[in-house]
RNA sequence: GUCUCCUUCGUCUAGAGGCCUAGGACAUCGCCCUUUCACGGCGGUAACACGGGUUCGAAUCCCGUAGGAGACGCCA
């Protein structure tokens, strides 16, 4: 059997730390089984999604390196939703329900105040043929409900293992709305089966939608029901759960205002509660061919942007100039050359920071002198001059120290503060020949240049 | 309230009754390298939520308590 997976998003917002998990787990789970990977829009909610969202998703997906093997779109597909629904109401599995969103709120809050688990009491099953006529007679549309067995459903789970959930604490599920409209829990069946989905890796918010999903499965087809898998949901360093705080942390915003690697996202996500360490990868091929589910905990992962920004700057320091030159040329700056990059790489936390490095060696920067002017001006007297090469650094500093006596940190801070208006950075024998005599003369004697 | 899952260094985890004076990775700290900061290399600090029980012996099994995450929608 070969393996299928799918990652369903609804396009009624962007992709972000959370959700993107469940499209890596299922295409690292898809490339390690030699599998495929399906990208499905889940858009039958028509009033919350957006044709915009939906290209974002696609976009972020390509960015991060997701490629899809096949791609379908829920709303493309209402004529097979219609034909299952009438289905299972020739066979009785669904039933009409009249009750109002303010009744059932009703209903609910009165099962809890009575210590009892909310859910729906079956009143509509009770309602004779003739009920039911006079009630559409009377103008009223019906939603239609899934009768459940009243068995404790059981699975296998990937990550959780044997899982059984009693009957009892689940209500019939809704699957199509007063207006028509059919909801997840049975389109996303309809498709997996017609698809031919054979596992279904997701999030432990699903993990009772699977108790009802299998019933819904086994309702439609004698085909066994796809192998489920439900990781852990992250919350965030801080402690407080994800769902309040995924706002900031969009796989847009990271990669346009924190310019974070789409590699450290998926480093990070890939092995973050797993047993694996975290770690820099430089490819997603390497990385699936490392995952396992089982290597997955059960309990609850923390996020922290720290470790990823810690993640980010490791990737770029291992990042060799072939990998990343078409990236340069994109920033569109001159002189992006290998030793431009092997110069300012081990400085870098963000690619974007190659800006920083690019200002300080092609433009003009106010010198820090501080007490040293006098110091800095013999230094200057004594500047080698043009062509300059990796040795020039050397040869110029140990002529300093021959007439000036100073050492170690007391000769080398300064020039490094004068000739680049910073305290730290790139090796300075790397960054003196690519900020060139001009600018260094002049910086030596407290210009701007 | 009910149901599901969880609780080992700051963080992610290894650990399936004696191999544990609890191992690794990241972070942190220190040292080395570099006649400078960083990068890199090498080391150190640091944890079994709590209370009972079972057992010759418990991080590991059982019960309870506390805490955390999720679910209980005519959302997905």
């Amino acid at each position: 059997m070969t393996v299928y997976v799918r990652f369903a998003p609804s396009p009624t917002g962007y992709l972000h730390i959370g959700n993107i998990r469940a499209a890596l787990y299922n295409y690292l789970f898809a490339r390690r089984q030699g599998g495929r990977f399906l990208l499905r829009l889940d858009d039958t909610d028509q009033e919350r999604s957006t044709p915009e969202y939906a290209a974002a998703i696609e976009e972020d997906m390509r960015w991060l390196g997701l490629n899809w093997d096949a791609f379908e779109k829920q709303s493309a597909r209402t004529v097979r939703y219609d034909e299952e629904l009438e289905r299972l109401k020739k066979s009785g599995r669904v039933y009409p329900c009249f009750e109002t969103q303010g009744e059932l709120d009703l209903k609910r809050k009165t099962q809890l105040g009575r210590g009892l688990p909310p859910v729906y009491d079956r009143a509509a099953l009770k309602l004779t043929p003739e009920g039911v006529e006079k009630l559409i007679a009377d103008g009223h549309k019906p939603h239609w409900r899934f009768k459940l067995d009243p068995i404790d459903v059981t699975w296998n789970d990937g990550v959780q293992g044997p899982k059984s959930l009693p009957a009892s604490a689940l209500s019939d599920p809704v699957i199509v709305r007063e207006d028509g409209v059919p909801l997840y829990t049975f389109c996303s069946i309809v498709d997996d089966i017609d698809m031919g989905i054979t596992h279904i890796i997701r999030g432990e918010d699903h993990v009772t939608n699977t108790s009802v999903q299998i019933q819904i499965w086994n309702a439609l087809t004698d085909k066994p029901a796809p192998a489920f898998a439900h990781y852990p949901l992250l919350v965030s360093a801080d402690g407080t759960p994800m769902s309040k705080r995924l706002g900031t942390l969009s796989i847009r915003q990271m990669r346009e205002e924190s310019h974070i690697e789409a590699m450290a996202i998926n480093s990070l996500l890939a092995k973050l509660g797993t047993s694996d360490p975290i770690a820099p990868y430089q490819d997603i091929e390497t990385l699936a061919a490392s995952f396992d589910l089982g290597k997955i905990s059960r309990a609850t992962p923390k996020f922290d942007m720290q470790d990823l920004k810690h993640l980010n700057a490791k990737i770029l320091h291992q990042t060799p100039y072939a990998a990343i030159k078409d990236r340069l040329a994109a920033l569109q700056l001159a002189d992006m050359t290998e030793s431009f990059w092997n110069a300012v790489r081990p400085n870098l936390e963000t690619l974007d920071d190659t800006r920083l490095w690019w200002e300080i060696t092609h433009q003009p920067v106010a010198s820090m002198l501080g007490e040293d002017a006098a110091f800095l001006a013999d230094a200057a007297a004594l500047l080698p001059p043009a062509p300059w090469d990796e040795t020039t650094w050397s040869s110029w500093t140990n002529a300093v120290k021959a007439k000036t006596s100073r050492k170690g940190k007391e000769l080398f801070m300064p020039l490094r503060r004068a000739l680049t208006g910073l305290d730290h950075g790139p090796e300075m024998k790397a960054l003196l020949p690519l900020i060139g005599y001009e600018r260094s003369i002049k910086r030596l004697k407290g210009e701007t240049a």
